[in-house]
DNA sequence: TTAAGTGTTGCTCT
DNA sequence: AAGAGCAACACTTA
C-alpha cells in the first residue's frame, strides 16, 4: 500500500478570500508545511533576478523598514531556498537570505507575469520576467526579513536543532527530556529545544507514538523516548511526501493518522473511541484516552 | 448578537 | 528560573 493513497483533509483552515467571498484554504505551517513551501520557492524562484521587493504591510517586516529592504533587494538573484524548523530561508547570490515565517496560516504564491496578488499579500517580490512571489499572511502573524546567513538568523533566535536534523537522536532527546518535568507535549513544541513542530504534529506524533500530551516529559522510559522518535520521524516525513504545504493546500495522509479527526466529536482513528481534548493556555490538545494513558508524574 | 475558537511567538508574571 | 498565561491577529462558528 503506498503511502499517501487516502484522501484525507490535512491541517487546514479556511478564510474569506476579501469582499468576493471566495473561499481559499490554507495550511497551517509547520515543518512539513514550510518543507512544501521550500520546495515551490526553490522549484520557481530559482536564478531569477529580483526587480522590486514590495511590503505593502510594513507590521510584519523584522527589523528593517520597507525602503531599505526595497533597496537592499533591487538586482538581487535567487539562489536556492532553505529550511530550518518552520523557517524558510530564500537565499541570494550574493549571500545575504531573505528569512519568512509565516505564523498561524502564512503561506508562499507564486504568480505568472500579469497575475494579480493574492488577497492578504503582506510582501511580494517581483522579477525582471514578470513573475511574482507573494507573502501571502491573513492574521499577520509572522515575520518577513532580512538576515546576513541562515545560521546567524537561527543562532540570534535561539532555535534548537531541525526536527529532522540527524543530531535529534534518541540521546538528544533523552537529555532534553530527561531533565524536565514539563508535558511532553510542551517539551516537542519548544523551538529552542527541537525547531519544527507545534500543536497539530505534536498532537499527531504522540497519538502515533500512544504516549498522553500530558506525560511529564522526565516519566518517559528510554524505550518510550526511542519510539517517540521514530515515530517523530516518520510522522514528519510522511506527511512531507504526501505534500503537506502544497498549493492545493491539503495533505493527502495515509490511514490511521489522527490529524483529519482532529475536531470535536470525532472519533479514534486506531479504536474507534471518542477523541478527547484537554487545554493548556489556550491550546488545545486532541488525544484518544484508550491509546494514550494518562500517567502520574514520577520523581 | 455576542462570545468563544483557531495557532505561533514573545512578552509578562510567578 | 523554569514554566505558565496571555496579547496580537483575522475570521468562523456556536
Amino acid at each position: 500500500m503506498k503511502a499517501c493513497d487516502r484522501a484525507e483533509t490535512g491541517a487546514l483552515i479556511q478564510v474569506n478570500a476579501g469582499a468576493g467571498g471566495r473561499k481559499i484554504e490554507i495550511p497551517m505551517p509547520e515543518l512539513p508545511d514550510v518543507e512544501g513551501f521550500r520546495q515551490l520557492v526553490e522549484a520557481t524562484c530559482r536564478g531569477k533576478t529580483i526587480a522590486r521587493a514590495e511590503a505593502p504591510d510594513p507590521g510584519i517586516l523584522e527589523g528593517i523598514t520597507p525602503v531599505t529592504i526595497a533597496r537592499r533587494l533591487k538586482g538581487e538573484r535567487i539562489a536556492t531556498a532553505a529550511r530550518h524548523g518552520k523557517h524558510l530561508f530564500v537565499t541570494l547570490t550574493r549571500g545575504a537570505v531573505i528569512t519568512m515565517h509565516f505564523g498561524t496560516n502564512g503561506s508562499p504564491r507564486f504568480l505568472e507575469p500579469g497575475a494579480a496578488d493574492p488577497p492578504y499579500t503582506r510582501f511580494a517580490l517581483g522579477f525582471t520576467g514578470g513573475e511574482h512571489l507573494a507573502y501571502v499572511n491573513p492574521r499577520r502573524i509572522g515575520r518577513v526579513g532580512l538576515a546576513p546567513s541562515a545560521d546567524a538568523y537561527i543562532a540570534a533566535a535561539g532555535l534548537g536543532p531541525d526536527a529532522l536534523a540527524p543530531q535529534v537522536g534518541a540521546a538528544f532527546l533523552a537529555q532534553a527530556a530527561g531533565r524536565s518535568k514539563r508535558a511532553i507535549k510542551a517539551l516537542l513544541m519548544d523551538q529552542a529545544i527541537i525547531a519544527g513542530i507545534g500543536n497539530i504534529y505534536a498532537d499527531e506524533i504522540l497519538f502515533q507514538a500512544g504516549i498522553h500530551p500530558e506525560t511529564p516529559a522526565n516519566a518517559l522510559s528510554t524505550g518510550e523516548i526511542g519510539g517517540l522518535l521514530r515515530t517523530l520521524r516518520r510522522v514528519l516525513e510522511t506527511a512531507i511526501a504526501c505534500g503537506a504545504g502544497s498549493e492545493e493546500g491539503a495533505a493527502l495522509l495515509p490511514k490511521g493518522f489522527l490529524l483529519p479527526e482532529r475536531h470535536r466529536g470525532r472519533r479514534c482513528p486506531r479504536c474507534g473511541g471518542p477523541i478527547a481534548t484537554t487545554k493548556q493556555s489556550a491550546r488545545t490538545s486532541y488525544f484518544c484516552p484508550r491509546c494514550q494513558k494518562a500517567r502520574l508524574p514520577s520523581d
